[in-house]
RNA sequence: UGGGACGUCGUCUAACGGUAAGACUGCGGCCUCUGGAGCCGCGUAUCGGGGUUCGAAUCCCUGCGUCCCAGCCA
C-alpha cells in the first residue's frame, strides 16, 4: 500500500480491512500525523501474554508494517505491587517467538515517572488537580453510583500551594500509604464515573522492579497511559472496548497538559470457546496448581500453547481470520484448531507412533528377518524425502484397530479382515489371543509377500491402512494427551455460588506412558514437531531427555471414524 | 433506573444507498497407501416495528436484547 496514495487498492501483503484500518487510511489521506503511523503494544508486566494478547500483537504490530509505520513495545509498569521481571523477560520473548520486532523501540512507563510527575504539578497549578485526604472508603462514598451524582471532596478547593506543598510531600513519602490521594479537578456530577475527580496518583510504599524505592508515589494507569502514549508521539493508541468510557479521561489530560494528542481506538478483545482469557484468572490456575505452570500445554498462553507445539505462523494466520470489530463474541476454539492443523499439516515431518500398543504377531514371516520399509517423510513436500522403518514378525499396533467384533462402517482389523500395513504389506488377521480376562493381548496375521511395500500387483484393494512399529525396534515415550481446560464452552458460567473452577475439566491432560515409536525419532530434539500418522500433531516437550523422550499432542487429526462412531451413539 | 458501546448464517467477519459475500463448523459426494490432506456440492443470516427512498443490512424514529463502567488495578 502506498501511503501517499491511500485510495490504490491494497497490495497483497495488505492485512484484511477492517474498522481500525480504514482510520488510519483516512488519517493518511487527510494527512492528520503527517503520514506517520506509529503504535505501541503495551502489556503490564503482571503475568504471561495469551492468545488474546496476540490478536492486539499483530493488529498493532501488522497495521504499522503494512503502512511503513513503527510500533514500540512499553511495559505499562505502574503498579510496583503486581509486576515482576520474570514477566517482563517473558512478554519479550513471546512477542519475538510470535515474529514482531520493536527495533529499539523498548519502553516503560516507569521512564517516564519523571516526566509524569512534572506534569501532575502542572495540573496542580493550573488548577486542575488537587490533594485529596479522603480514604478510599470516603472516595468511594463521595462517587456517588450509576444513578446517583457523585458530591465534591472537602479538599477539593485547596490552594494551589498547599495542594503543590502536599503533592511534594506525598513524593518525599511523609505520608503512609493511602492517606492522601493527587485528584484530576474535573466533574463530581458526570454520568461518566471515570470522570468524577479520578485519582491520578497514589502513594505506594513499594518497592518497583526497575526504579526500586525512588518512588513512593505512582501514576493511575488514566494518567499514565495517554501521557506515554504523547511522549512516544503515538498516533493510533489501540486498546480493548473497557477502556471506552476512559476515552474522555485519556483526552482531558492530554487536552489540559497542551500536549501532543494521540488517537485512542477501541478493539474487541479475543474471547475463545472453552478457555479463559484473563491474566488475574490464568494466574489463579497456575497458583493454586490446577496447571503446572504459565506454561502448561492447556495454557491459552503463548508459552503454553508454543510448548503444546503451536506455530507462530498458525497463530499469526487465526489472528488475521478472525477480523477486529467492536462486537462482543466469542470464536469458536475449532478455528485456532483449524489454523494449527492447516499450518502443521504442511511442515511437520510423517511418522509411526503407537499411543496404545497391541501386539501383532505375522505367523508367516520369517522369525528374525528384518526389512528396511521406505516411508515418505511428508506428502505435502516431496521434497522432505524418505526414511527407512524397519519391519519384522513381530509388531506393535494401534489397540483401536482392532475390533473383534467390528462395528458398520468398522473398516480396520478384525478376523479374517485383510489391511495394509502403512508402507508394510497386506496382512489378513487370523485370530486374537485373549487373557483370562478376556481382554484381547495379541493378535495373529499371515501377509502377502507380493505386497511388499503396500501395493497388491493384482490390484486388490483393501478397505483401510494402519500404522504399526516394530516391536523389537519400537523406542518408548511418554506421550500426553491434552483435552479442554474446561468444560463449558463459557467457562464462566457457573451454578450458584461457583467460580470457574468448578469447570475444570478433570480429564484435561491423560499421561500416556507406554507409547511406542519408530527409532527414527530417537534423540528428537525439544520444540520439534511430527506428525503420528493417523493420530495428529505432536512435539517435544521440554521435559524430553535422551533417556526419556516425552510428546504433546498439539492437536489431533480430524477423524472421521470418530464422527461416525459418536453418531451411533 | 445514569452513561458508554454493540446487534448480519450455528460461530467470526464483509458488503460504506444498488444481486447479502467469505472463512470455520455441519451435511452430502469424489479422491486417497493417513477414515489425514485435497477437490466438488449443499445448507442456514440482516434483532422487532415504523418511516425516508425508485431502491435500506446501510439513513431517521422507536422498541427489544447483549456487553462494559461505581479499584488508591490495568
Amino acid at each position: 500500500m502506498n501511503p501517499s496514495n491511500p485510495s490504490a487498492p491494497p497490495s497483497p501483503a495488505a492485512g484484511p480491512s477492517n474498522f481500525v484500518r480504514d482510520i488510519i487510511l483516512e488519517d493518511l489521506q487527510t494527512n492528520k500525523y503527517q503520514g506517520r503511523v506509529h503504535t505501541r503494544f503495551p502489556p503490564e508486566p503482571n503475568g504471561y501474554l495469551h492468545i488474546g494478547h496476540a490478536k492486539s500483537i499483530c493488529l498493532n504490530f501488522g497495521l504499522a508494517a503494512e503502512f511503513g509505520g513503527k510500533t514500540n513495545l512499553r511495559f505499562d509498569d505502574t503498579n510496583p505491587e503486581k509486576e515482576e521481571t520474570e514477566y517482563v523477560d517473558s512478554i519479550m520473548e513471546n512477542v519475538k517467538w510470535l515474529g514482531f520486532d520493536w527495533e529499539d523501540r523498548l519502553f516503560y512507563a516507569s521512564d517516564y515517572f519523571g516526566q509524569l510527575y512534572q506534569w501532575a504539578v502542572d495540573l496542580i497549578r493550573k488548577g486542575k488537580a488537587y490533594v485529596c485526604d479522603l480514604t478510599a472508603d470516603q472516595v468511594r462514598q463521595y462517587r456517588g453510583n450509576l444513578t446517583e451524582a457523585g458530591k465534591p471532596s472537602p479538599y477539593r478547593d485547596r490552594s494551589t500551594n498547599e495542594n503543590l506543598d502536599l503533592f511534594e510531600r506525598m513524593k518525599n513519602g511523609e505520608f503512609p500509604d493511602g492517606s492522601r490521594t493527587l485528584r484530576a479537578k474535573i466533574d463530581m456530577a458526570s454520568p461518566n464515573l471515570n470522570m468524577r475527580d479520578p485519582v491520578t496518583y497514589r502513594i505506594l510504599h513499594a518497592d518497583h522492579h526497575r526504579t526500586g524505592s525512588t518512588w513512593c508515589i505512582y501514576p493511575m494507569y488514566d494518567f499514565a497511559h495517554g501521557e506515554s502514549d504523547s511522549i512516544e508521539k503515538i498516533t493510533h493508541s489501540i486498546c480493548t472496548l473497557e477502556f471506552e468510557d476512559h476515552r474522555p479521561l485519556y483526552d482531558w489530560y492530554v487536552e489540559q497538559l497542551g500536549i501532543y494528542h494521540p488517537q485512542q481506538i477501541e478493539f474487541d478483545r479475543l474471547n475463545l470457546t472453552y478457555t479463559l482469557l484473563s491474566k488475574r484468572k490464568l494466574l489463579q490456575l497456575v497458583q493454586n496448581g490446577h496447571v503446572r505452570g504459565w506454561d502448561d500445554p492447556r495454557m491459552p498462553t503463548l508459552s503454553g500453547i508454543r510448548r503444546r507445539g503451536y506455530t507462530p505462523e498458525a497463530i499469526r494466520n487465526f489472528c488475521k481470520a478472525i477480523g477486529v470489530s467492536k462486537t462482543n463474541g466469542s470464536i469458536e476454539l475449532g478455528l485456532l484448531e483449524h489454523h494449527v492443523r492447516e499450518d502443521l499439516n504442511r511442515r511437520s515431518p510423517r511418522v509411526m507412533a503407537v499411543l496404545r500398543p497391541l501386539r501383532l504377531v505375522i505367523d508367516n514371516y520369517p522369525e528374525g528377518q528384518v526389512e528396511e520399509m521406505e516411508a515418505v517423510n511428508n506428502p505435502e513436500d516431496p521434497s522432505a524425502g524418505t526414511r527407512r522403518v524397519p519391519f519384522s514378525r513381530v509388531l506393535s499396533i494401534e489397540q483401536d484397530d482392532f475390533r473383534e467384533d467390528p462395528p458398520k462402517q468398522y473398516y480396520r482389523l478384525s478376523p479374517g479382515r485383510e489391511v495394509r500395513l502403512r508402507y508394510g504389506y497386506f496382512v489378513t488377521c487370523t485370530h486374537a489371543v485373549k487373557s483370562p480376562a478376556g481382554e484381547v493381548v495379541e493378535i495373529h496375521c499371515t501377509y502377502d509377500p507380493a505386497t511388499r511395500g503396500g501395493n497388491a500387483p493384482d490390484g486388490r484393494k483393501v478397505k483401510s491402512t494402519i500404522h504399526w512399529v516394530s516391536a523389537a525396534h519400537s523406542i518408548d515415550a511418554e506421550v500426553r494427551l491434552y483435552d479442554n481446560l474446561f468444560t463449558k464452552e463459557d467457562p464462566n458460567q457457573t451454578e450458584e455460588g461457583q467460580d470457574f473452577i468448578a469447570n475444570l475439566n478433570p480429564h484435561s491432560l491423560e499421561v500416556v506412558a507406554g507409547a511406542k515409536l519408530e527409532p527414527s525419532l530417537a534423540g528428537a530434539a525439544a520444540g520439534s514437531r511430527y506428525q503420528f500418522e493417523r493420530l495428529g500433531y505432536f512435539a517435544v516437550d521440554s521435559d524430553s531427555s535422551a533417556a526419556r523422550l516425552v510428546f504433546n499432542r498439539t492437536v489431533g487429526l480430524k477423524d472421521a471414524w470418530a464422527k461416525i462412531e459418536k453418531r451411533g451413539k
